[in-house]
RNA sequence: GGAGCGUUCGUCUAACGGUUAGGACGCCAGGUUUUCAUCCUGGUAAUACGGGUUCGAUUCCCGUACGCUCUACCA
């Protein structure tokens, strides 16, 4: 009964991973390694209808970002391969026939004509111990009807028998026993026409053979527990089955019901982990990643959904939430998503990350402005000085491109109104006296002597700090706003300042 | 319609059956920053409703309401 924990993410490769997806994926992997066990991937590609190209390889990717890597997936391999269940079609179909001959299970031959008319004719038609003797099926047909039309290679799927009167439980670790009636639950599929299990019979077929001990899915599954149950039982015995945990849903911020990518689009946020092209639509849908989030805030977000350690603590590394995972701590109720408490997350982390990486995370922004960066050092150090009040990636952007380039927007329009003659005069000899300062040599000076300098020749032009304080800020980052303008001045030099009060002087006069 | 699940500030959430129901985000006010942001201080705001059980219910039980999920040869 010790056996070694192992837990898996079983998502279908239909498009996009969402939040939901990923948390799941979180929890699980949280799990598996707070125990010291093993985590797989496994892809659900039974359905070929819905197959999305180059899904499977997004969800790959998205696990790599946020560092939730699989000890066993499609891309890594291992020794319950092959990890898509679309290439482990033939296993299946041995433990469909066992569930036939057992009685557990039977053949049906009904179209999906056959099936549409039924439930048209019939309200709330459930294809269960109710109506299953009025259909085509080799319950109600003679053994005779039944081997011909099985010799006649007739399209027919395998249903699962739900046996009457019993009452069928589980016991969640999230939400303790939950029971349901037999004459409840309809005799689902199990085998389709085209061979493909569905879900119902792969999941369990699945975690049986890769020896899962520990079964996460979303709520939206829990109806269906009984019937995973039930084939347990009847295949591999109910001592075996995994512990199931359904997890709460991740709810849209206004209203109610589960966040959908719509609801990203309308609210103007990402739902999907990173960019999501879509090759049937042509469209992409745009990811936290590339919204400007850091995987560490994205993966410390997702956790503190439906889950908290019992403190006040909301930051998280990996490895803190490895130590502190439980799932009796998960909450029972769907979580709402509050995108500005997911920006204050990314904030609380890029404030409390090394500089040097912040650059190497930064460094694309810039590229894709055409902000050439011709030194690294210097790239490092701006982004310790502005980090503070950036909340996402691109927020350096408009943060820091002062320090590269001089701004091409000046906003004149809050200085030009009290502008007068003795301003042009004393900025005009700040940059007399800064041009002196470089022709003896000097390149930059503290932040510090900067300012006395400044304000001494303020004195000296009997003029107020504070009338001068702003037009100089704007000349050299073109709005109210930026780090103290001294360290700014510092920083880019001189010889750059001088430009800026300059063209700024021009633009005024 | 049926079944299952759920319900503490606007949001995320804490609270052995005994607390002035705590924290965080947001918002508001003040301070710091001669800008903006950060930061600091303070404020705002909740146990869905009705019955039990109990000396005492946010907490346990029942009911009601509301919400969600499922009800496919999709997962």
């Amino acid at each position: 009964m010790d056996a070694k924990v192992r837990v898996r993410f079983a998502p279908s490769p239909t498009g996009g991973l969402h939040l939901g997806g990923v948390r799941t994926v979180l929890f699980n992997y949280l799990f598996a390694k707070h125990n010291n066990g093993e985590f797989i991937l496994r892809i659900e590609d039974t359905d070929q209808t819905r197959f999305v190209p180059g899904a499977e390889q997004y969800i790959q990717d998205t696990l790599a970002w946020c560092g939730l890597t699989p000890d066993e997936s499609p891309l890594h391999g291992g020794p319950y391969g092959p990890y898509r269940q679309s290439e482990r079609k033939a296993m299946y179909k041995q433990y469909a026939d066992k569930l036939i001959a057992q009685g557990n299970a039977y053949y049906a031959f009904d179209t999906p004509e056959d099936l549409d008319n039924k439930r048209k004719e019939v309200p709330n038609f459930q294809y269960s111990r109710a109506h299953r003797m009025d259909m085509k099926n080799s319950l109600s047909l003679s053994k005779e009807e039944v081997d011909e039309l099985l010799k006649n290679n007739t399209p027919h799927v395998i249903r699962i028998k739900v046996p009457e009167n019993e009452e069928v439980s589980l016991e969640d670790v999230i939400r303790g026993q939950v029971s349901f009636d037999t004459n409840m639950v309809d005799d689902k599929v199990l085998l389709k026409a085209d061979g493909m299990p569905t879900y119902h019979l792969a999941v369990v077929v699945d975690d049986h053979l890769m020896k899962i001990t520990h079964a996460f899915r979303g709520e939206e599954w829990l109806p269906s527990a009984p019937v995973h149950v039930l084939l347990w039982k009847y295949l591999f015995g109910l001592e075996q089955m995994p512990k199931w945990a359904h997890l709460p849903l991740i709810l849209k911020p206004d209203g109610n019901g589960k966040l959908s990518k719509r609801d990203g689009e309308r609210l103007g946020f990402p739902v999907f982990a990173m960019d999501w092209f879509d090759p049937n639509t042509n469209t992409t849908t745009i990811g936290f990643k590339e919204r400007g989030f850091v995987p560490e805030a994205f993966v410390n977000l997702l956790a503190m959904l439906g889950w908290n350690d019992g403190t006040d603590k909301e930051i998280y590394t990996i490895e803190e939430l490895i130590a502190g995972f439980s799932l009796d701590r998960v909450h029972k109720g769907g979580a709402k998503f509050d995108y500005e408490k997911a920006k204050w997350f990314n904030g609380e982390w890029i404030k409390k990350m090394e500089n040097e990486k912040l650059a190497a995370l930064v460094q694309p922004y810039f590229d894709k402005e055409g902000i050439e960066i011709h030194d690294k050092a210097y790239l490092v150090k701006v982004i310790g000085l502005v980090k503070e009040r950036c909340q996402l990636l691109p927020d350096f952007i408009t943060q820091s491109s002062f320090y590269f380039k001089a701004p091409t927007q000046i906003d004149t329009a809050s200085v030009a109104p009290k502008w007068d003659a003795k301003k042009t005069e004393f900025f005009t000899e700040l940059a007399a006296i800064y041009n002196s300062k470089i022709e003896s040599g000097v390149i930059t000076a503290p932040a510090i002597d900067l300012e006395a300098a400044f304000k001494d020749l303020v004195a000296k032009h009997e003029l107020k700090p504070g009338e001068l304080m702003l037009p100089f800020r704007i000349m050299l980052v073109g709005g109210k706003f930026g780090p103290g303008v001294f360290e700014i001045v510092e920083t880019i030099e001189l010889k750059e300042t001088i430009a800026r009060i300059q063209y700024s002087l021009q633009l005024l006069s």
